[in-house]
DNA sequence: GATAATCGACTGACCAGTCAGTCGGTTAGG
DNA sequence: CCTAACCGACTGACTGGTCAGTCGATTATC
């Protein structure tokens, strides 16, 4: 309805780029070979986005945004904090798990343009983070896991679905939702076996 | 001594790369560049090396090296496995946090360069995760920590030094050997609060 | 004097971004 | 209604700059 043509074509170019850009990487992506799969010319690219640069961040935006409100819309369904965010764990790594442009463009490309990417980077990532701290903060307060230092603790978090994603990306395996049911064990009950002390 | 001069020069190209690409990433830093570091022209790194991405490669490896041989010197003063583990854990957040450059090409700089850097990602990374996953081996096998999946948690350990090498390149914060002591804490006994069951 | 190392001008491919021009609509004036 | 003026989306040929890699000439080294 309040959608506009211009708003579609925008759109189409976003989905476009997300594919291109998941396949060859930032710098392998040609402004052409993505007009070619819109089926539009560069020019036409260049009229809805003042440039490469700024359509590629586009595109992790809005894979951003998809992603926390799915894992937003998984915590909803559950009460206690720490569910709330072992839910929402599980939610990205299975809907990472299951859609690999999404990994790649989120997880890997893109690294290494500068300074201009690694403030989204940093941007992304630190909204990811803050979301997890929060979650973590009110499980500390509910008394559901220890008084440690959540900031760290949610890096943990993130940095172990990286690298799990970044290594099925690469390898194939795990796939992370079989990992998952692992992965939650070791970051909530750490290592250590039952008994020991300290 | 079997040093001849041109493992010397080569030896120099490669320090200077390393200088030059931990400050502007693979594609902003020139071959041009590197030789005037060097004090070489381009056709003098061309004698050395094959390619501009050999020579990023070579650079990698070299770090790649000095890092294993860091951590396993500090692991061996330790006997148990899992103090081994640890102490190998925290040397590397700390030589890490000590070294930018060290931790720039390692950890960030040269993705996207397509699929022959994602194979030597794969590879760096497979060859840091094998090491923890074969010192937690152990400290199951001693019965010191769970029967956890041993190659999930290690791949926990290297995304979570990861992540905060990454962000403390970016932001600045917390500088790792800061953020040790919490890590290996979450890391080795989790979340759960102590009177938890299961 | 032969071979190894180094120089540096040059080439050729590459590609982001530009812009004059096209064309199918949409509005305005008569 | 009709048509003239205008608009905004889009085209595609073109440019300007960039750089990895080459190669014949030149200078150590043995």
């Amino acid at each position: 309805m309040t959608t506009t043509q211009k708003e579609k074509t925008r759109d189409r170019i976003l989905g476009a780029a997300e594919q291109v850009f998941a396949d060859k990487g930032y710098h392998d992506s040609l402004v052409d070979e993505i007009a070619e799969e819109v089926s539009l010319s560069k020019g036409g690219i260049y009229f809805h986005f003042p440039s490469k640069e700024d359509l590629f961040f586009s595109v992790m935006d809005r894979l951003a945004d998809r992603l926390v409100s799915k894992a937003e819309a998984a915590a909803a369904q559950e009460t206690s904090p720490l569910a709330k965010a072992e839910a929402a764990l599980m939610e990205v790594l299975l809907r990472l798990g299951k859609r690999r442009r999404l990994a790649r463009i989120l997880m890997v490309q893109g690294y290494s343009m500068g300074k201009a990417f690694e403030a989204k980077r940093v941007e992304i990532f630190g909204r990811f983070a803050e979301i997890i701290k929060a979650n973590l903060d009110d499980a500390v307060k509910a008394g559901e896991i220890r008084d440690v230092d959540t900031a760290i603790a949610a890096q943990v978090w993130l940095g172990a679905i990286n690298e799990i994603v970044i290594r099925w990306l690469y390898e194939g395996t795990p796939q992370p939702a079989e990992a998952a049911e692992s992965l939650r064990g070791i970051l909530i009950h750490g290592l250590v076996a039952e008994e020991s002390t300290r």
